[in-house]
DNA sequence: ACGATTTGACCAGA
DNA sequence: TCTGGTCAAATCGT
């Protein structure tokens, strides 16, 4: 568990080094930032590595039958979350200079190297239509497990509150293509959707499409913020905020005594109204940076901190 | 009462 | 015209 927590910290570290970089981008050189970055995945997965093969947590997950997630995903999931703190990055410096063709080049370098195809074939063995329609731009697809008890039924967990608003049988395929929307469509206009469908040959895999990126977890007012600090907060509510997290292999990892989690609800997280809005995400943290980027690796350190040591203690 | 889901109707793009 | 995507009324669950 030690090298657990000395690879998260190394990872962080990592990040946080390069943090400057980030804010110079346009001058910085694309591919030196791009080894760094496989450098940061690598140790935030190895370290995931660990910590599965850690045995309390390796005979929870048995006991769980929690799904082994495709390490190729959590490297997207990586990936995606690097991917947007970039182009967020990008579009900032864009909007502050005014010379164009440093950042397009960078800008193009960058989201080349990391984002679309690439990270589309990683996520995916589908092959992609080469053909574009108008809005293909901001779909992403990838495979996930789908639970092996209790309710198959469910579409995965992702860390997001989604609320369902159509179901189509889609001509050639045996199972219905479920349509989401971002529960806080309404009070923040998160354009993000996501469509569900379960493989013909494989029904125990779920296709999951992403279009549009949540804007709910970014906005001033938006539910990322954690609750003013609350006298206890108690194992539960630690819990429900664990249902949030984004990466699934980090939720169940990190969760933990792990008891009803596995088989949650119908098809969304939910929350009850005074947990409504969870406490920002381990992503959120690291990758949304927004506006204020500095403190951003500091928070990642509060935000371990808080999440770790209960569970040290705990046990 | 309120929010989520279901499901047939409707709409727009290919 | 066909199909996938969305709407919205009805229904359900808490």
């Amino acid at each position: 568990m030690d090298e657990f927590i000395s690879l998260i910290l190394q990872g962080v570290k990592l990040a946080k080094d390069l943090e400057p970089a980030v804010q110079n981008l346009a001058t910085h050189q694309n591919q030196e930032m791009i080894s760094k970055l496989d450098e940061i995945i690598r140790v935030f997965i190895s370290a995931r590595e660990r910590l599965s093969s850690h045995q309390d947590v390796s005979q929870m997950l048995q006991q769980q039958q929690q799904p082994q997630i495709d390490p190729s995903l959590q490297e997207y999931w990586l990936r995606t979350k690097m991917v947007e703190l970039f182009q967020s990055q990008l579009m900032a410096e864009r909007m502050s200079s005014s010379s164009g063709l440093e950042n397009k080049q960078a800008e193009g370098g960058l989201a080349m190297e990391l984002s679309g195809r690439d990270v589309q074939a990683m996520a995916s063995s589908s092959a992609q239509r080469p053909r574009r329609r108008k809005d293909d731009a901001d779909k992403r697809t990838m495979r996930v497990p789908a639970p092996r008890m209790g309710n198959t039924e469910i579409p995965p967990e992702d860390g997001y509150t989604w609320r369902k608003y159509g179901q189509k049988e889609i001509l050639g395929s045996r199972f219905p293509r479920g349509y989401y929307r971002c529960t806080h469509q309404k009070l923040y206009q998160c354009p993000a959707k996501k469509q569900v469908q379960r493989l013909d040959d494989d029904p125990y895999t779920f296709e999951v499409t992403y279009r549009g990126d949540h804007i709910c977890h970014m906005s001033a007012t938006a539910p990322s913020v954690p609750p003013p600090q609350l006298p206890e907060i108690t194992r539960e509510m630690t819990q429900s905020a664990m249902a949030a997290q984004p990466p699934p292999w980090l939720e169940f990892s990190l969760g933990g005594s792990g008891s009803s989690m596995a088989a949650a609800g119908p098809s969304t997280v939910r929350y009850g109204k005074e947990a409504e809005f969870p406490v920002a995400d381990m992503a959120d943290v690291m990758f949304n940076s927004g506006s204020s980027s500095s403190n951003s690796m500091e928070s990642i350190f509060t935000y371990m901190e808080g999440k770790w040591e209960p569970e040290e203690k705990k046990n």
